[in-house]
DNA sequence: TTGTAGGCGTTATCAA
DNA sequence: TTGATAACGCCTACAA
């Protein structure tokens, strides 16, 4: 801020009071005398008075301030729960500082460094899927920042998390091909070592058992979400499909899986022939879809809104807390006729 | 915050010098001894030492952060400008704070508000399609608030602004449609009072008119892109294919315009026919289209690099800059064959 | 009811 | 080469 903006001391200055008196107006004490109040007020009205919050944030030792980590927001899954995090936070007087990794830890770090140093007073994170070494955010929680995992989280950060049922939602969608008669069901995932993979994969295991279907290895491709990750699905599908027993359905993990998967279905019908798709998806883009799909749409919103209410749980916490919550959402099967 | 954080204070009494030398030695001063500025170093290290940026801000005048408003991140056209913010800003030190109005005016000057009282050194706004009054833009820049206008902009604020070329886009887009036959073409468009349907309905008169076609009044409908944009695209669809002249074509003025748009063709094909679409947008839903659409793709990402440069220039120039840019951009045609 | 003084963490000026 | 001091804008004991 280097443009003209009046402070306390231009106000005080100008009624002839003190730099305190002004404050106290401001902030509605209780111990000053009507008139006096009236009259600082109304000059801050007509002069546009806007408190420089870097200066109270300086002085109350906080910022009112959150910082957010997700991997890309034009993914609608995080947009939304961006949204969801706003819709909480802004009623509560916090901002929201909105940063993206891009599936890079590298990116992750910094852009964690850099919200810390900017003296935000909490985080929300999903993890980047190739966030492998959390000493850094290890080294901040040590420091006594209030964290809140989402999405993709990991259980060496002890501190409250929100995730969807990742494993139900899974169960559901396959089980869902099931009874339409699919037999030979193939999954593509993200890579093993995060845990939507493990819960999504065991949610599609379940549902084969259940229904006395065998899991086969050889139907289950793990995408790394790289840079270039329309590659790596239409690999993963040749790969699928190069195979003595063609997969009749797939089961996609991930948003970007599914719609990647649809669109080379789409495209080379002739190669893969009519194969039923199901899909962890938030984009509106499932209308676009075959009326057959299933879609394992997560209640991204809600995603966002808890976790900021378990951020303000540590942030307005006065002691120490200990015990950690794991707030678990339902995911939302769409089926179309 | 709240949070312990290892200060100058800290290391000047750990090594028994004054604030002031750790300082210097912090800033790579000159006038300091080696052996002194080492030892300093080590210990911040050591004590991973940040400096609390909201104390230098405060010092300096100058926050180093930005504040971006558009309508919705979700956007991808938005997603992808910010993006390109976000690629120079953060070369140049700036931090970014995006924000969304979701096309409400009040919410636009309550994040403006908000990021101008959070002490951002500049702003990055696209109007939301529904603002009218720019009193209070006008409010801020009279108090010295750099901004730079980009996409929806508002010639009544005078700085620097950044659009792309709507009218040439909107006509390439025409006379495509025009070159394979179609004579009898709508367009759905924004609000009136915007620069950029008026650009584009521009665009689009002079396509006609150089193809020796008649101008009709009764193939062009505003969209108010209100909460509940698909119902005003249905209605415009409705009214338009009421009439005794059925579109051939349609050319979409804004992104969600041409998806919406697209949905109703696409899901009412008994209703509607074989309609050509032709539209704005910077989504990759295009992949879906219909082979023969005609896409306008913006350059989103250079537009938002483009327009931090400008801000940049605004915030680092010395005095008062008089003498405006405007950026203009062209757009790209995508037509599959 | 109001004013004075000190401090939040930095940086910059000036003196030593 | 280093240190003391003041200042950025705000808040708050404490004193008047």
């Amino acid at each position: 801020v280097r443009f003209d903006s009046i402070t306390i001391k231009d106000i005080a200055k100008a009624l002839a009071v003190s730099k305190s008196t002004v404050s106290r107006a401001l902030q509605n004490a209780a111990d000053i005398r009507p008139e006096t109040k009236r009259l600082i007020l109304e000059y801050a009205e007509k002069y546009k008075y806007r408190p420089n919050l870097m200066a109270s944030s300086l002085k109350e030792g906080r910022s009112y301030s959150i910082g957010v980590v997700v991997s890309e927001i034009a993914n609608p899954f995080f947009s939304q729960v961006i949204d969801g995090i706003e819709s909480i936070a802004y009623k509560n007087g916090y901002r929201v500082i909105i940063t993206q990794s891009r599936e890079s830890p590298e990116r992750e770090m910094i852009n964690v460094e850099h919200l810390c140093s900017h003296s935000i007073d909490g985080l929300l994170i999903s993890l980047s899927s190739a966030t492998t070494d959390l000493a850094y955010l290890k080294k901040w929680q040590a420091k006594g920042l209030p964290m809140v995992l989402f999405d993709k989280i990991s259980k060496e950060i002890k501190t409250h998390t929100v995730v969807v049922n990742n494993s139900v939602g899974a169960y559901d969608a396959t089980e869902c091909l099931i009874r339409r008669g699919y037999k030979n069901i193939a999954h593509l995932t993200a890579p093993p070592f995060l845990s939507i993979t493990r819960e999504r994969l065991h949610g599609y295991k379940e549902a084969l058992l259940r229904h006395s279907l065998p899991f086969d290895k050889g139907l289950v491709r793990y995408v790394q979400h790289g840079e270039n990750i329309e590659q790596e699905v239409k690999d993963a599908l040749q790969s699928l499909f190069d195979q003595a027993l063609k997969p009749e359905a797939i089961l996609c993990a991930t948003d970007r899986t599914t719609i990647s998967c649809h669109e080379l279905l789409e495209a080379q019908k002739e190669r893969f022939g009519d194969v039923a798709l199901a899909g962890f998806s938030n984009s509106s883009l499932f209308n676009h879809f075959p009326n057959n799909a299933v879609i394992v749409q997560q209640p991204a919103f809600e995603i966002g809104q808890r976790a900021f209410e378990l951020l303000l749980q540590l942030l307005e916490s006065k002691t120490e807390v200990e015990k950690f919550e794991t707030k678990v959402l339902a995911a939302k099967l769409i089926v179309r006729n």
